[in-house]
DNA sequence: GCCGATTTGTCCGTATGTATC
DNA sequence: CGATACATACGGACAAATCGG
């Protein structure tokens, strides 16, 4: 990871020309003073996040372009909570409503849990500089939490976990689609003129392999941005076609 | 990579039971007869994919769950190909507009191109079963792609660069947002009582490292989704927290 | 509460294959 | 054709976390 901070910084500071290739495998195991293997592992890392590109033969191309929007991390939401951390915007979270449940067959097939797992039902509010921004329909085991309250709900359910409960949280699946505004949506958001929202269904699984939550958040559109980055498989490997099926054609 | 879809397979399968621990690397290297960093690395992708969890001095956790929606490829956009390739349906594309331009300093800042390059815009629209549901606006270098015509963008641009050009394409940038239709949106597709769209902006790179093609992708809601899986790097990196932030709180 | 066996995490050095120029 | 680059693989070593006795 030190090798890998240290490339990428040298990457955003244009210490390597864009474009170009970076120092090969070799040199930079030396500079580095560690194996080869410790260098490709550091060198993976950016492709995945969309810094550079290898390739057999030639070398590490630096890719890096810093437009504007790009300077979030790779692979995450721009969420509430590092949206007004880095506008500085004021933002709090309300819970309209706390209660206690069990899936029922129907809720079982969608969330994923097994049929009358007990759980609690959550309805939470985030606004952003006083403005109502993201609905947030979350259900988590009660057994994983047993004394969650409607004030640590208030606060930060994710602090508590990891730092009273010592639970940590470990794989999160994710789908993002755009749904028509509903009731709920329309009493609690400021959805002015649009009629539709992000949202993101989410299943997060702690370090037991659990399943613990299901939520799902429902952004105001002007304010939801994903960023991703889709890198081919190399040659060769049998689903080299399918990790680049972004382009909308065939 | 063969062990990877060898142990996907059985997982997808259910011959290993869900929640419970795969065998441990030590088992595996005999059983497939290689080294335990080979091992790794297929681990490694299942536990990018979603399919297994690791924890140090545990084991890799299954945490394989077929809800319905997962069937699709991680990481992937369901595109327009891939639903109908999957359901059967039928598709076609057609080319709305065929252009060569220039960037100026506006669209070279908006899409990544240096001002000045010499480019192709197309817009196409994407049909299937006869009902039009991707709008694309793209932009690809004239000088990656001379003998671009309208009819190869009516068929597939990505064959003709792969097969033709012997072009190879590497990796892929993109954002998700959620816009207002415009009238152009309404013209070309059936957006009945939406008012907005998923709209996914892609910048491609080739195998030279060279960003060759800008587009958006502007998305039907109802056809739209997107699967991802969010992984917590292990403590003790310096990003810990950042790769796991999909909850909308703190 | 400690110890030891088990398991994953990290790293090294080396060797060979393959694409590029 | 050869030098250079990345891709893949092996076998070994030690660290750190987990869990049962």
């Amino acid at each position: 990871m030190q090798i890998y901070y240290a490339l990428k910084e040298r990457i955003e500071s244009g210490a390597y020309p864009v474009g170009q290739l970076l120092p090969s495998e070799n040199t930079l195991l030396e500079e580095f003073g560690c194996s080869r293997n410790t260098v490709r592992r550091a060198v993976a890392g950016l492709v995945r996040d969309g810094y550079v590109q290898t390739r057999q033969g030639w070398g590490v191309c630096n890719i890096y372009q810093p437009i504007e929007a790009s300077a979030y991390t790779m692979g995450t939401i721009e969420s509430f909570a590092e949206t007004t951390r880095r506008t500085g915007q004021d933002s709090a979270t309300q819970v309209a409503l706390f209660t206690a449940c069990a899936a029922d067959d129907d809720l079982a097939r969608r969330t994923g849990f097994a049929p009358g797992t007990e759980l609690f039902y959550l309805q939470r509010i985030h606004t952003i500089d006083g403005i109502p921004r993201i609905l947030n329909h979350s259900y988590f085991r009660r057994d994983c939490m047993p004394g969650l309250t409607k004030e640590i709900a208030e606060g930060s359910i994710y602090r508590y976990l990891e730092q009273e409960l010592h639970m940590s949280i470990v794989t999160s699946k994710r789908t993002i689609t755009v749904e028509r505004a509903d009731a709920l949506d329309r009493r609690f958001l400021t959805l002015e003129e649009y009629n539709c929202l992000a949202v993101v269904t989410s299943q997060t699984y702690n370090s037991d392999g659990i399943l613990f939550e299901y939520t799902q958040s429902r952004h105001h559109p002007s304010i939801f941005r994903f960023q991703d980055n889709a890198v081919r498989t190399p040659a060769g490997h049998a689903d080299a076609r399918k990790r680049i099926a972004n382009h909308t054609e065939l």
